[in-house]
DNA sequence: ATAGACACGTGAGTC
DNA sequence: TGACTCACGTGTCTA
């Protein structure tokens, strides 16, 4: 008959494509075919949960990073405490403190005045300020000396402390 | 013979295999046997695809946000071909631009003159600044108008454009 | 020898 | 009608 050489031609075709998927899938149990063919099964799915994981975690990376970037370095705490565009950055040079603070203007009444008035009450004093105002947007870098004590290590502490009383009243 | 129940039974169990396989691939040319191995391997091959990708684009957005919150907006391209840090900031607000500069003094003659220079260069026209050294810290904020075409849409070319010239030579 | 896996040829069904 | 796929029973090989 030519029927089996048709069908011989057929198993060889099939067991390629077998062969193929062997070395597509890199944990095998055992050489069976139908251990392939579960073990298949199994990778693919292992496959999809990974990339549904990478991709809820680069989403959620991505959006803080968003929230970094948008505002060149724009913070996550104002942004979830007053959905405007305050900004304070806080970074120790030695023994003094860089202190970096954007806000819009409409946000409150003289932010300069403001800051000020918080860095008074937190007894930092004020070695250089360069304070500009450019279309809505107030900057204020500002270099002052840190006590011995307290902030020298927690850079972060003295950004939240200056936020929040920034914030409150 | 008993062979034939047990042959039987292997079928049948290779079937129930493939029927798995069937409902874990999501693209099916045909509901051909060999079709459905092929296109297992192909959508394999397309989810290692993807997985490496999204693997490669997490680890480049946890590298530019973790050098972003490290230093407060510390700089990936600077940190990679300096070493140092030097890092550059910009950001758009309205027809003007807020470019943030911060340089070691040992790392470069004059860096407020070589930054001008680079400015010039850029074609950026100067609407404020503001530069002040703190430490072996150079600090400038320069507020730029921007050009009505170029870098309107693109605050991170323009960024890298002014770090590389700064950079080279 | 006993069980499991495979390839083979064959008949049957489909387009 | 071929061209195609599939399921079946059978013989063979290995552990």
């Amino acid at each position: 008959m030519d029927n089996v050489e048709a069908e011989r031609q057929r198993r060889q075709n099939l067991n390629r494509r077998f062969y193929e998927l062997r070395s597509a899938v890199p944990k095998i149990s055992k050489m069976d075919k139908a251990s392939l063919l579960s073990d298949a099964v199994t990778y693919i799915n292992e496959l999809k949960a990974k990339n549904k994981e990478l991709e809820s975690k680069l989403q959620h990376v991505q959006n803080l990073s968003n929230c970094v970037t948008h505002g060149a370095a724009a913070d996550h705490y104002a942004k979830a405490n007053t959905g405007m565009g305050l900004v304070v950055e806080v970074k120790f040079v030695g023994s003094e403190a860089l202190i970096r603070v954007e806000c819009p203007n409409m946000m409150m009444n003289h932010p300069a005045a403001r800051l000020m008035d918080v860095l008074r009450d937190l007894q930092l004093q004020i070695h250089h300020a360069s304070i500009s105002s450019v279309k809505h947007l107030m900057l204020h870098d500002i270099v002052v000396g840190v006590p011995e004590q307290g902030f020298m290590t927690m850079e972060e502490a003295m950004r939240i402390a200056i936020l929040r009383r920034l914030l409150s009243n």
